[in-house]
DNA sequence: CTTCCTGCAAAGGCTTTGCAAAGCT
DNA sequence: AGCTTTGCAAAGCCTTTGCAGGAAG
C-alpha cells in the first residue's frame, strides 16, 4: 500500500503527447479538430488535483485563453475521458461531476474525510488483484471501478466531540 | 468471496424491529413521530433490490397507502439512511439516487455490467480487511465506502462484436 | 460542400427550500 | 402551546438538447 502524492504538473512534452492521443481518438471517431477543444484539454490536463466543471470554466474564462461555453465543456469532457486523458473521480460526493488527470498518472483510489473533505490518494495493488478475482469469478471483463473509502480523519476525530 | 443473493423480503417481525430502530433514531434527534414517514419506511424496507426515489413514489401512490409528496420522500430517505435502515447504492450510475435496504441484510458490494446494467452482489471479506488497513494506515476512522466494479458481463461480451 | 463544432437559449431531471396548514407530544 | 412534518409550488443546480452560424476536412 502506498500513499500517492500529487504528481507534478504535466510538462510541455507530456501535454503534447496527451494532445496527440486526443487527436488519435478524434480521428478514430471521425470527428474534426478544434482549437476550443484543445484549449479545454490543455487547461484540464494542466490542473493539479481534482476539479469540477465549474472550476475549469472559471479557469478558462479567467486565463483569457478561450471563453468556452459550459455546454461545450460538457460536450468535450466525456471525450477526454474516452481518450484516457481524464477520469471521473470523487463520485461519492454527489453534487456535480469531478475530474482529474489520468494521462501519465498512476492509478489510485481515494480516502475521504466526510467531515473536512480532506482527500488522501492511495494505491494498493493487493486490492486491485482481488477486484480482478471478483470480476473473473463472475465472468466479467473488468473495465474500471469506483472505490472510495469514507471516514473521519485524525484531525477531525481529535477536534470533534460530537458523534 | 461469495455471491450474495437477493435476501428474502423483510418479514413482519423484521419490519417491526426496523421501525423500532427508526423510532429510536427519531427520539434521539428530538423529532416527532409521523405516520407518513412510517409508511415510507415500510415501503422502502419491503422493497427487494435497488430502487430509485421515483420507484418508491410510484409504489406509494399505486399501493394507495399514502400519496406521499416527492419533497417528503426526499426529506425522509436521509433519515432512514441515518437510522441504518437503508443505504445509498449504485452511485456510479450517476443519474438519480438509488437505495437498498441495509437493515438485517449482510454487507455487500456491486459488480455492474455497463452494457446491459446487470448487477451482481458479492461479499469479499479480504477486501474489507484491506480497506480497514488503508484507513488505519492514514489515521482515518472508516465509516463507509463506495465500491463498485464496472465491466462487461459474459453475455454482453459474447453478443457484442464492438469494442 | 459536407459534416462537425460552438455558443446560445431553452428545456430537463433531480433535489432542495420557503411557506402555511396540519400533526405530534 | 410549541415544535415538527407535510404538501405545494417555486427555485436551484447540474447537465443535455435543438438550432443556426462558423470552422474543419
Amino acid at each position: 500500500m502506498r500513499h500517492v502524492t500529487q504528481p507534478p504538473a504535466l510538462d510541455e512534452a507530456g501535454l503534447e503527447r496527451a494532445l496527440e492521443r486526443l487527436r488519435r481518438t478524434v480521428r478514430q471517431r471521425g470527428l474534426k479538430g478544434s482549437s476550443v477543444r484543445d484549449a479545454i484539454a490543455r487547461a484540464a490536463l494542466l490542473r493539479r488535483g481534482h476539479f469540477s466543471v465549474d472550476d475549469l470554466l472559471k479557469e478558462l474564462r479567467e486565463s483569457g485563453v478561450v471563453d468556452a461555453h459550459p455546454a461545450t465543456v460538457y460536450r468535450v469532457l466525456p471525450l477526454l475521458v474516452e481518450a484516457g486523458l481524464l477520469q471521473m473521480t470523487l463520485v461519492s460526493k454527489g453534487d456535480g461531476a469531478r475530474y482529474e488527470r489520468a494521462f501519465e498518472r498512476e492509478h489510485h483510489d481515494h480516502l475521504i474525510c466526510t467531515r473536512c473533505g480532506k482527500v488522501v490518494e492511495f494505491e494498493f495493488e493487493a486490492i486491485e488483484v482481488l477486484q480482478r478475482d471478483v470480476a473473473e469469478r463472475f465472468g466479467f471483463r473488468l473495465t474500471g471501478h469506483v472505490h472510495e473509502l469514507l471516514g473521519i480523519c485524525k484531525d477531525c476525530s481529535a477536534a470533534g466531540v460530537e458523534r
